[in-house]
DNA sequence: AAAAAGCTCAACCGCTCCTAA
DNA sequence: CTTAGGAGCGGTTGAGCTTTT
């Protein structure tokens, strides 16, 4: 079906907005607010699309926005709701009273996403050294590309069934994504960090990622989807202010005590 | 001081959803 | 039920700014 361009683009303006177009925008929406976005320009006397004009106004212009830099608590809750919600980023604005989707969006992008990629590195040498000094010359450690058919399969869904399925149960389809998108690299391909556990039970990334991405029976709650993010977490907090002589059986046996507490279901799989 | 590289963020684009006719 | 159009969303771009060489 096709549809009219959102607007004329012919002699509507395009590219930064200048003052008087924002006080231009800024009057009028406070005389008239925006019942019709689209007829908005028309009546306030711009050259702009109605789109433009609602993106400007929403991220920009609005009373409420709070410019400035994110605060450490910001920043936490973006990545916290990122890990539950993924990419929604409207969903994570409406918890961030006067930041916008753009606005964390863009924070995602430049600093948080790099935050976690270095810190993802920086837990993964840990582990690397943990298995090395922990069991002497066995080695437990193996890194080799892999890429899991159930990641493959939610990676490549269909828009549509990505939409219908994040409406359908809200957190399953798109937690898994955004997991899929934190442990894959760049081209597809995943690291598998295989970890084995005292008992002799055999954890993997690639064992993680099938577990917490398939979808059907064995949907996991978001709730337990964040409590096995939140191992991450765990690790950063225990790493944050050590070097690879730190890593202690401790924090290990944290980390899997609270994997068997949280999640006894997946160390039965 | 100048050029190159990297970073930031406002804005655009294309798509889907929703709803009224 | 179908269609058209408005609204909103997320991905991407690129100009301008900052930092590095």
């Amino acid at each position: 079906m096709g549809r009219a361009p959102c607007c004329e683009k012919l002699g509507l303006k395009k590219g930064p907005w200048s003052d008087e177009e924002d006080q231009i925008l800024i009057s009028y929406i406070q005389q008239h607010g925006h019942p019709n976005w689209r007829a908005l320009p028309k009546h306030a006397g711009l050259l702009r699309c109605g789109k433009s004009c609602r993106l400007r106004w929403t991220n920009y212009l609005r009373p409420d926005i709070k410019r400035g830099n994110f605060t450490k608590e910001e920043e936490d809750t973006i990545i916290h709701l990122h890990e539950k919600l993924g990419n929604r980023w409207s969903l994570i604005a409406t918890k961030l009273p006067g930041r916008t989707d753009n606005e964390i969006k863009n924070v995602w992008h430049t600093h948080l996403k790099k935050r976690l990629e270095s810190h993802k590195t920086t837990t993964h040498d840990i582990k690397k050294c943990h298995m090395k000094s922990k069991c002497g010359s066995k080695v437990l450690y193996r890194e080799e590309p892999a890429v899991s058919q159930c990641l493959v399969k939610s990676k490549h869904k269909s828009p549509n069934e990505e939409r219908s399925s994040v409406s359908n149960h809200e957190s399953s389809s798109r937690d898994s994504s955004s997991v899929v998108e934190q442990a894959t690299t760049t081209n597809s391909t995943c690291v598998a960090r295989n970890v084995e556990l005292d008992h002799g039970t055999f954890l993997d990334d690639s064992f993680w990622l099938e577990a917490l991405s398939c979808e059907g029976d064995n949907v996991i709650e978001s709730d337990s989807l964040t409590n096995v993010l939140g191992i991450e977490t765990l690790m950063e907090n225990t790493s944050s202010n050590t070097s690879c002589n730190a890593c202690d059986t401790n924090m290990w046996n944290d980390i899997f005590t609270h994997i068997e507490e949280e999640l006894p279901e997946l160390l039965e799989f």
